[in-house]
DNA sequence: TGACTAATGTGAACATCGTTCACATATAAT
DNA sequence: ATTATATGTGAACGATGTTCACATTAGTCA
């Protein structure tokens, strides 16, 4: 959140690396992603552009260090709202999948950047770690409810979970679905379609 | 597909503004829809940057066009599988869903652009009109096997339906999901989920 | 302490991009 | 034929990502 803004200007900023990514979440949060721009990072930390590239081979890598922090929020969030729902006696599909789809609808431009094939380095190790995480978590979360056949591959129910839930998200941030509406109003058509499911999850 | 690529160039090109959108096929699925640069596109034409802005206002707006474009390509292929199932006595529900799923294997760019948000003009009258086709071609796909209650809204059935077809295309193409897998086995895969969801849409 | 080395930040430069605008050329209308 | 309108051009501008020689600091070890 806080970038370091104000202080005295030592040669040496000390902290380069995670001040630029909060720089991102800040530029991508108010103007969108495609908005981000390194030299726009730069400035706001306060800092030359081409300081950037002692930490990030180039601009692509920082994006790709940004999605997989945004990944590992979001697999936070997930844990915490499962958590919650079991100690309450909620029902954690529901809780989890709504934690997704809410993540999406807060912090679309998150969102956006944990998938955005061709901006970010997909096959970065640590972008590929946090989504590992997130797959954990989306099973661990689903597991406790549906089969839990297989250790490693999803089976269809948990595709069909994680599918409806990223693709509502998806239709809701980017797509033509319910654009006109609030966020409750949103929240309560994904909470119908979870419903709708139970079914085949059952 | 074809460019007038090699003729007499007269001043005039005659039909740029859809030569431009096929410049955008051809560049957006060689090298990715953010390779596309207006530049490129007016050179594959053979004609000089500046005239493109005679035709589109700006970048965005010609991408805009293109992901119009590339929305109606998806209604027709959903419309002719439909068809398709219904004469051979096939699942309609099962074709459509696998059709949409299909296109966005193969034409991965166009999917994107369709979607993306932050790089077009979403509110455009032609791309909306387009959405909104689509959405009706779904409806009419996916309604021949599920109530068809409310003709405006999609039922928390119909809305599983498309968004877990939607989200399946979309973990394929830019998420973890079965990345190592060819075509087939990912349309194998699509299929389990589809067969799965049935009990929720019976 | 002082000197050497590695790490980190800078400034100027470059190619490329989207975009604009005065101008050139072709087509259509009168 | 003359005029008006539509369409394409060329040169320019500012912004962007990136590079590189150089400046400054921190860390290490005599």
């Amino acid at each position: 959140m806080k970038a370091k803004t104000e202080k005295k200007r030592p040669y040496h900023h000390g902290n380069l690396a995670i001040s630029l990514l909060d720089a991102v979440d800040e530029l991508a949060s108010q103007f969108g992603l495609e908005a981000v721009t390194l030299r726009g990072c730069a400035k706001l930390v306060g800092v030359s552009p081409s300081s950037a590239f002692r930490h990030y081979a180039d601009k692509r890598a920082l994006i790709t260090a940004f999605a997989a922090r945004a990944l590992n929020n979001l697999s936070e969030q997930m844990l915490t709202s499962a958590e919650r729902a079991r100690l309450e006696g909620a029902d954690p599909f529901l809780a989890v999948g709504l934690a997704y789809i809410e993540f999406a609808l807060e912090k679309p431009a998150f969102f956006r950047a944990m998938w955005y094939e061709e901006g970010i380095y997909s096959s970065d190790p640590v972008y590929l770690e946090a989504t590992e995480k997130l797959r954990n978590h989306l099973r661990g979360g689903f597991a406790n409810t549906m089969d839990d056949d297989d250790e490693e591959d999803f089976s269809p129910q948990e595709l069909l979970a994680w599918s409806s839930v990223h693709g509502l998200a998806s239709l809701f941030i980017d797509g033509p679905v319910a654009r006109q509406q609030g966020k409750s109003e949103k929240m309560k058509i994904a909470a119908d379609m979870l419903r709708a499911m139970q079914p085949s999850i059952g």
